[in-house]
DNA sequence: CCTGACATGTAAGGAGTTACATGATTAA
DNA sequence: TTAATCATGTAACTCCTTACATGTCAGG
């Protein structure tokens, strides 16, 4: 389990209120960690419990209140241990590897038509990545701002979002694959 | 949920045992697909009670008998169902990139070498998929075989695999990447 | 007044993981 | 006799998803 872990990296980052983080695994950590505000919010309450993080009322005006957490010192702990334990690479899970598959025995033309609406999807979320690291990450948006993350800390930002760049690029490629595949063969029968 | 048709697929490719599933579920299928024979054994009583599948008892020599699984009609139907349904790109979880971000929270060193790990694991899974494309997937290894499948069925079957081959090259990629990124930025500070 | 963004939760059910459990046969 | 492979399961627990639920405040 690494949603704990996960909020940990992002409270370390930022402190914030359970609708904040949410927010957050919509967007940036979301490229690599998904998590809805349920489980959010029953996660932060365990870790509260257990002394890994603190919380503090912030009232807000023009809002409702909100609940702002930080990590503690038992959090940090936590997170350093977790950091050391070596973690097993993570097993697939692509529905979409298994419709094509389960295409030989089916009419293809539906999934001809769901690949490549995933392929759109992927070319959104790079286009959505570029503009992040433009934004973000050249040269002239330094660390300078009154929020910015230290050098190592934005780095460490970046290299997680080229790795989401990546591996946008490959699925886009790849179901260029499946696509001619699919023409070659799913007609033809 | 796609285990079920995960298995659906499987068996009419081949139809097998509970333990046969297991294994494919380690080798071809579990390239994009894992599951333990648990899962398995449990799925398959309800696939069964759900007459989606057929079952038939199949005493062996020199070894326990087994019980043989294929895809009943109410099975087929079921996956053509599946198919047609759109999905949503999957959500994705990367222990690793959580341990990146959190890495510039910490000291980076142990950090190096689990990435140095997963690189090593990613060079061997790939190593794994191209011996596994050049035995089934060049033009000798042909359709000629006895138990050799049809033609479509095969080239996507490869085109899956070419999927996988394309994910691995992209992670040892983007771990050389995150490599360097640690080496300029982690000992420095 | 109504919509949308902000903010925080509960409940039920489905899925996955880990540990436990049994038993046959073959080869070293 | 011991380990490895084949073969099939149960139980407990954790985790995730989906649906439901409540309420504030700003702006049109």
């Amino acid at each position: 389990m690494a949603l704990e872990h996960a909020i940990l990296v992002s409270l370390l980052e930022k402190p914030g209120s359970g609708y904040e983080l949410a927010r957050r695994f919509e967007r940036s950590i979301g490229y690599f960690w998904t998590a809805t505000h349920q489980q959010i919010y029953r996660v932060l309450k365990r870790m509260e419990n257990d002394g890994w993080i603190d919380v503090r009322d912030v009232p807000q005006q023009g809002r409702p209140d909100k609940k702002e957490y930080s990590v503690a010192d038992l959090g940090r702990a936590a997170l350093s241990s977790w950091l050391q334990d070596p973690i097993e690479p993570e097993s697939v899970r692509h529905d979409l590897a298994v419709k094509i598959r389960g295409a030989a025995f089916d009419d293809p033309t539906s999934l001809i038509r769901e690949v490549e609406r995933h392929r759109q999807a992927h070319r959104d979320r790079l286009a959505h990545y570029l503009a992040g690291e433009a934004r973000d990450f050249t040269p002239e948006a330094s660390t300078a701002g009154p929020d910015g993350p230290l050098d190592a800390e934005r780095e460490l930002q970046h290299v997680v979002l080229r790795g989401g760049i990546a591996y946008e690029r490959m699925m886009i490629g790849w179901l260029d694959d499946v696509l001619a595949t699919l023409a070659r063969f799913g007609p033809a029968r």
